[in-house]
DNA sequence: CTATTAACCTGTGAGC
DNA sequence: TGCTCACAGGTTAATA
């Protein structure tokens, strides 16, 4: 499932595909992907063809292309091709004689150039996710973050409403951490909000409450700060780790641009492994196993020994 | 205002 | 073999 490192994986790849090239046409093969484009396929083709790719920008697992209508990117980009990836969604760069996928749901033509594919195309089998134009607007605190911060200060405008991610330079724990104290909810939930921190899904919310021994269900406001700094410290690493090895993933639903998967589900802790024992229990010489509940509609997985619910109410 | 839930989707695999 | 059903889960609109 595409969260935060899947999706900074497919910028990195994408980046030096499309940067500088021109949407010379546009095909959508199945209207459903652009549910986000409210004036509908025709209009999405008139805003991108002809237009050229400034960049690509990511914030949380929100992807953004900022579009020039010159070739040559005078001035700042108004509008930007938004992409979703969802649960499935793919961005793939192939040659044109590739023949399509079976879950094609977009073709971009790119101007030529040696060396470099001819086509972007974004496939997507349970269609959650989705492509759609946007304004780009101004940011009060100095654009989206990132390493690929371009053009500064400003930030597309369906991904203004999310919060900032861990991995942004510009992340502030003091802001995430008041926040919190202010909801009244369960850790986990909180940590899935993108509007209070953004980027973590499923996977890496379970990873990170594991690292940081905390109960899913924690009430958070009597989260103390030094646990809330763990947390954010344990979501950022796991990130990491799984940056480096080139995202998770369990089968072929979630890939980078060329297709391959990455492998950390060999490195996670928590997530898919009910019944397993728990590592760092079992380094201590303690016997656990990793138990699985539904949590919010899903699969919630911890271990019941380092990561302790309440006994009478009091954490 | 905040918190929670339903709906959107399709392929896969378990169980009968 | 073929059917049904649970499951995977990110986001947002609707509801409490």
């Amino acid at each position: 499932m595409p969260e935060l490192p899947e999706v900074e994986v497919v910028r990195r790849g994408l980046v030096s595909w499309v940067r500088g090239r021109t949407i010379t046409a546009v095909e959508v093969l199945d209207p459903r992907s652009l549910r986000r484009h409210a004036l509908g396929p025709e209009d999405f083709k008139g805003n991108l063809q002809g237009t050229t790719v400034v960049d690509v920008v990511r914030r949380g697992k929100f992807l953004w292309m900022p579009l020039s209508e010159t070739a040559d990117s005078v001035g700042a980009p108004s509008i930007a091709l938004m992409a979703h990836l969802g649960m499935s969604g793919q961005l793939l760069m192939q040659d044109g004689d590739v023949p399509d996928e079976k879950h094609l749901k977009v073709r971009l033509r790119l101007s030529p150039v040696a060396g470099m594919p001819e086509q972007l195309r974004f496939v997507d089998q349970r269609i959650f996710g989705g492509l759609f134009v946007t304004g780009m607007v101004p940011t009060d605190d100095g654009g989206p973050g990132g390493e690929a911060e371009s053009p500064a200060a400003l930030i597309a405008e369906e991904a203004s409403h999310i919060a900032r991610d861990p991995l942004d330079p510009a992340f502030s724990f003091d802001l995430f951490y008041s926040r919190l104290r202010k909801r009244k909810t369960g850790l986990k939930r909180a940590l899935l909000d993108q509007a209070l921190v953004s980027g973590i899904g499923n996977i890496y919310a379970d990873e990170s409450l594991w690292r940081a021994k905390l109960h899913y269900a924690r009430p958070t406001d009597t989260l103390r700060r030094g646990d809330a700094e763990r947390l954010i410290t344990s979501a950022r690493e796991v990130m990491l780790d799984a940056l480096a090895a080139g995202g998770t993933s369990f089968d072929s639903l979630y890939v980078n641009i060329n297709g391959a998967s990455g492998y950390f589900d060999r490195s996670l802790n928590a997530y898919g492994r009910e019944g397993k024992p728990c590592s760092r229990c079992a380094a201590v010489g303690i016997n656990s196993t990793i138990r699985r509940e539904q949590f919010m509609n899903r699969s919630s997985y911890s271990c019941p020994v380092c990561q302790p619910r309440p006994r009478n109410g009091r954490w």
